[in-house]
DNA sequence: CATGAATGAGCGTTCATTCAT
DNA sequence: AATGAATGAACGCTCATTCAT
């Protein structure tokens, strides 16, 4: 509703011509930072300092600190603008009318996303959502893809056994994947991503009979982010 | 059962001129040094400094850069004595005579060496094998893993289009998977090992009629180690 | 009580040209600065930030510096505020018949004012006094104190070489003690401040016979603030 | 007994000639970090970075942190060092057959340290005693001087509720005013230390009479270092 | 050779001060 | 005149790496 980064959805003031004039150079500034550190946290993963960020933004480092309390706040608002764009994924994918293909389109889009960003699959193990806005994107994420994920099982479509909780930890291992091989063949992460899809639910036509017996119930969100 | 130190089985530099007494003292350090750094890396990720090394190899950091020239190396030789534990592994499941599992036994026994290293999954993609040894090592791997890949395929028990050059990358997966549930629930991969390992390679009874259709050749080796 | 702002009785500018009519906002704002930098002072010691100064007085850090060049100058301006409440005592101290009475109402009551307020033991080393104003009230300070001192001298109850500019040296001495205690026991400072008075002007009815060989005249005004 | 400082009595190695060829070089370089750091923090107070001290060592950053493990076990390795000149102090005191003169010798001589020394007056209340030998050295001082003290009672030569913890206080509060004055007349302080003194235990010949009720017993060691 | 003392760039963070709005 | 966003030098501290012993 209110992204943390100002990326496109500004709330618009519109009944008034200039709420606050002051902000748009914080604005802009706040823009500029989250859009290095995006960069940079794609490009380099994690250890990025503040100080390349600052660099890259064209600001000073006392200005990354006026936005965001300290580099895991940083990470954090990252993340909860991930969590927006699954969150959109995921409804546009649930949107379908077959189960089986909504899943595997919102599996492979996830995929797709974490496979695009470096710091993302480490990211988010460390950052515990900090904010009401990431609990609630967390938590609606979690309803839509389950129901996704339940229609799948009523269409036989899925293997026995997953649940919405494995999603995260599926989309987490093809971000390993990506981060080792972004540099040489950045899409070499595809064929696994296809590999575990359709280990999960294949596309229509043949049903998997593979027996999968689960191991002891996952810790649930075990690879979604740490609770607070 | 497993030598850490690959250093074991030097070759002897038989003909040259000075014998080098002094090797003795090296190779016991040397050895020590890789015990030591194994032992805390897998604990503690890779953020243990070379001097908390050194003190638990009981020697001085000065000696772990005579051994090593620098961290990366390190990690590096901690690979390559990885490297002679999956060949170990890799022959003794060759033995067997079905295919099938042979390559079962070596994908979930290699998912369970990553998953018991915290440090190995980043390890192997930072370091670039850089001895010969080490080139050596994972050339003979590749070799019997690629006789077990072969052999189940022709038993038809192994997904088309999966090569050899595949392995590395799927355990790859499993131990960022483990990295990050070590802490909660330190079997959660073997959930998802067991999902990749049956749709790679199912167990008996049931051929998998996935249509893979395989992107773009992998780069051979990519999830192994990086080129040097 | 205590008019904690100086500007309460500002000399008019009546002569000039301009009436200046902001005047009025700019005293205000003074006012809720030095209010809210005493407090804070007094409180937290001299580690508060300007940030936390202007919150408290309800405006912005960028008012502060217009009222204020630097740090060191608020710093000044409280000592300033500090000085008229001094004088005030010192007045009424004055007011009393006996010298010696004269001279330990006025000690004691300056030594609680100096215990009161952390940050004045050390504000008072380090800022200057730079406004007329504050020169103007120190030589006021001086005047009435010097006035008591010598009643006292005259009744003989003041110790042998003792001046009108050891006073500050003693409230400043326990001024030292009482942020040292403050914590734990907040009138621990009492203690010395009698064993000093007591040595200076004892009570009525003994005169100390303390044979005073005062050393080298003491620097005017050592310890009340620096010469600008 | 093993100073902190190596200041005049390393433990000659008398039985070896060579026992620790390399610390020579450590024991140089932390000589001159306590030396520097001595100098420093008694010129300008606490607030001294540790880049200074290296700097004005003649090391780096890093030599320092790897002698003392932050900027306060500095400090309390000088407030170490200075607690064994005061027992070195209050022994050849107490060695006076007058209890009087012994303590007064003893007030004047700790004072005087205190005055030469800027940060002592501070760095000794944040400082907490947090080695063996620091508790040791301050239980043997309050010991020599807790003993003198009774002895000048026993002489009726010291006002009336004055103990041995009263001692550093008063100290303490001439440390404040040296630390005032030491630019313009580093011997002002005499003046007032004279004061108290002869508050506190007068010179032979007179006895004060003052009446001094002693507020409620001090908390004890107040102004000594704070407890562990 | 082995040692560990020394180094110093760099980290995350703070805050007095400036300046565009 | 007032604001508060922006700045960046500096802080305490770490640790990979070098080099005198």
């Amino acid at each position: 509703m209110c992204p943390v980064v100002p990326g496109g959805g500004y709330p618009r003031p519109v009944t008034t011509t200039a709420v606050r004039p002051l902000r748009a150079d914080a604005a802009r500034n706040r823009a500029l930072i989250v859009d290095a550190a995006r960069r940079l946290f794609a490009e380099r993963g994690l250890d990025v300092t503040l100080h390349d960020v600052a660099e890259a933004a064209g600001v000073g480092v006392g200005t990354v600190y006026r936005r965001f309390p300290d580099k895991d706040a940083l990470l954090a608002g990252l993340v909860t603008a991930k969590y927006e764009t699954l969150v959109e994924l995921a409804e546009r994918a649930a949107a379908r009318p077959s189960g089986r293909e909504a899943l595997r389109e919102y599996l492979l889009g996830a995929m797709e996303l974490r496979a695009s960003d470096r710091s993302l699959s480490t990211a988010v193990m460390r950052a515990a959502p900090q904010t009401e806005q990431a609990l609630a994107l967390r938590a609606r994420l979690s309803e839509v893809v389950g129901g996704v994920v339940e229609r799948a099982h009523a269409e036989h479509a899925l293997r026995e056994g997953f649940t919405a909780d494995d999603v995260p930890a599926v989309t987490s291992m093809i971000g390993s994947i990506a981060d080792r091989t972004r540099g040489e063949s950045p899409d070499a992460w595809r064929r696994y991503g296809l590999l575990i899809a359709d280990a999960v639910c294949p596309p229509a036509g043949e049903l998997p009979p593979l027996v999968g017996e689960p191991l002891p119930p996952p810790t649930s969100g075990t690879c979604a982010a740490p609770r607070p």
